[in-house]
DNA sequence: TGCTGGCACTCTATCCCGCGGAGTGCTAAA
DNA sequence: TTTAGCACTCCGCGGGATAGAGTGCCAGCA
């Protein structure tokens, strides 16, 4: 037997629907008699007891113990958000004080902060913000200072005077001099190529044309090397975590000490964040589907940002599974957006 | 009535202590036959009873009821810290065994992070770190660059290669040369000193001086003075936020909300660390003593951290109120004196 | 055939009751 | 001054009893 939307009546798909609505209003198991009068339809109690028991049989509702009334599944929230579900898009307004609020800030990490703090703050949730990723940033310039022994400090600036040190330590010990025909020869090369380029036209020429290089060149090139290396720094800020704490369902002092712990570790967090990346737009984890036992009751919202159609990162919103996905999605897409934008006009 | 040690008789503390110790170990309210067991004096419940009554009248112990055994009071923990407490030192294993781990790391932030991280470790409680004041870090060198229009990129090198970014507005464009004299004027005039001093002599040459500098000299100073400037980005560092999830005294959700939304709002939680910055040791709050009502059940033991005499944070635990004092004492005793050591090794 | 009202049944939540246990305060005796 | 004894208090727990909400099923009706 196929789940699809076909074995399911348009009367039943009102009723689930109504069902999850009243459910994630109020978190209580909803009864036969309490959809009658919600549903609309005109049927009595006795009717929607029997389309309930279908309902059950799919998967897509159950009930805690006989004799309560039915709370919906993962796979009903599930059908629900992927056939039954129809966004409609933020109102201007709300996207109008957004866009305000992201207007103020000038540093990429400032705006994460603060779409972040947006998220949690209109959705009473938890958001999340991964940093942009710098590979498709824009080589500026780089500078090396020479600081005690072999310890040189780099300096590089990226896109719109986005600054990032790094210290490296050299073979040798370079004098001013050496250093600043280093950088102004990498600055020639690179000045306004992307990151990515940059790596591999580095590791090109590395290898490739080792012959007619100068000592000055070959250590131009590792300094740069080093600079560009571990760039992944991957991280994500958060905001509202203990906004978890004022829902039921998480009441469990146990379960929100696993999520906050995970909140923590990063990891975890990381790799799931990860997975949304690619999807070219919203994504939804419904409790475990996540496959982390952390978020068992939680569901998570996400949506890539991007600038110029690059993908720079991805923002969502953790809550329960009982949340109102209607309401957080036009939200957590409309912040994508306006991330985006914001970024690409301070760049 | 005084509540000084004369008006309690020596049986009287040894039975406080015991009270405490005892509470501390299990969370029940303890009665005068549990008592009479393990205080060691050869008393029987009735006098045991006798001597609680005493201490309940100076506000000592209280019972939770009728007929519970007795809890010590804020105040009976003040009493117990202050005049009944002998902290003896950490054993030289476990102080072996942290320094390890100190000593692994590079800058002062990961040391920072290192300690708070040592702190909630070994406590299973919450570590708390502040991050080191700069202001008497050494000046070692400055570098200005020029970024697109006006703006400035200032790069200043303290202590032992520690590397600051900011970025000026200044009020007209400067040729790469002039900023390259504005900083080898810097850093000719100021290296070695520290922060404190730079920037006090700097306020003194732009008030007193301004006849015989030229205009270079005026731009480098105006320059250092806005390096200088917001200098005091005060801040610190958690860890084991979530071990205090564990703690009965702590299951209500709504003081746990409390507490963590203070954890990250900072400001008040930055306040009540500057108090203890100024105390010239150990500093504990027990309870509402904080007079922050978030920290009410919980206590916090603090020490500040300094290199050559010089005070630059404070560290500490917090947990709840019934927690081991003379095991917490000397474990945020020694981390500040390792932090320190550990600093100064790398300055 | 599909909808409905009725009915028996089930399970939860809540209150109340009674009881044992722990601990106290008081008193009188050693 | 200490102790034993005793009455009293209060908490925590298990056991009904009850009300309420909701279900499943069946028979009747359009």
């Amino acid at each position: 037997m196929s789940n699809d939307s076909s074995d399911l009546s348009e009367r039943a798909q009102l009723m689930l629907r109504a069902l999850i609505d009243r459910y994630v209003r109020d978190g209580q198991p909803v009864g036969s008699r309490t959809l009658a009068r919600e549903a609309g339809l005109d049927l009595s109690p006795a009717t929607i007891r029997n389309v309930m028991s279908d309902l059950e049989a799919l998967g897509f509702v159950c009930s805690p113990h006989t004799s309560s009334g039915r709370v919906p599944t993962v796979q009903g929230y599930r059908f629900f958000v992927d056939t039954l579900l129809k966004v409609q898009p933020l109102d201007n307004q709300s996207i109008h004080n957004m866009s305000l609020k992201l207007s103020l800030d000038q540093s990429p990490k400032d705006l994460v902060e603060t779409a972040s703090g947006l998220l949690s703050g209109i959705t009473q949730m938890t958001g999340v913000v991964t940093l942009p990723r710098q590979e498709h940033a824009l080589f500026k310039r780089v500078e090396f200072l020479r600081l005690s022994g072999q310890q040189v400090l780099a300096i590089l600036v990226t896109g719109e005077d986005e600054v990032q040190n790094r210290i490296l330590s050299t073979e040798k010990e370079h004098s001013p001099a050496e250093l600043q025909q280093a950088s102004n020869y990498l600055n020639e090369l690179f000045a306004g190529k992307d990151l990515a380029e940059v790596r591999t036209a580095l590791l090109h020429e590395m290898k490739e044309t080792r012959t007619h290089m100068n000592s000055m060149m070959v250590t131009a090139m590792h300094m740069a090397d080093q600079v560009l290396e571990k760039n992944q720094d991957e991280d994500y800020v958060m905001a509202g975590q203990t906004n978890l704490m004022g829902f039921h369902e998480l009441c469990d002092i146990d379960k929100l000490r696993k999520l906050f712990d995970a909140f923590n570790t990063k990891r975890d967090m990381l790799h799931l964040l990860d997975q949304c990346i690619h999807s070219d737009g919203i994504q939804i984890f419904i409790g475990d589907e996540s496959g982390y036992q952390m978020l068992d009751e939680c569901s998570m919202v996400t949506a890539p940002y991007s600038v110029d159609g690059q993908i720079l990162g991805v923002l969502g919103v953790i809550g329960p599974t009982r949340m109102a996905y209607e309401r957080v999605i036009p939200i957590v897409d409309a912040t994508a957006r306006l991330l985006g934008a914001a970024l690409n006009q301070k760049e």
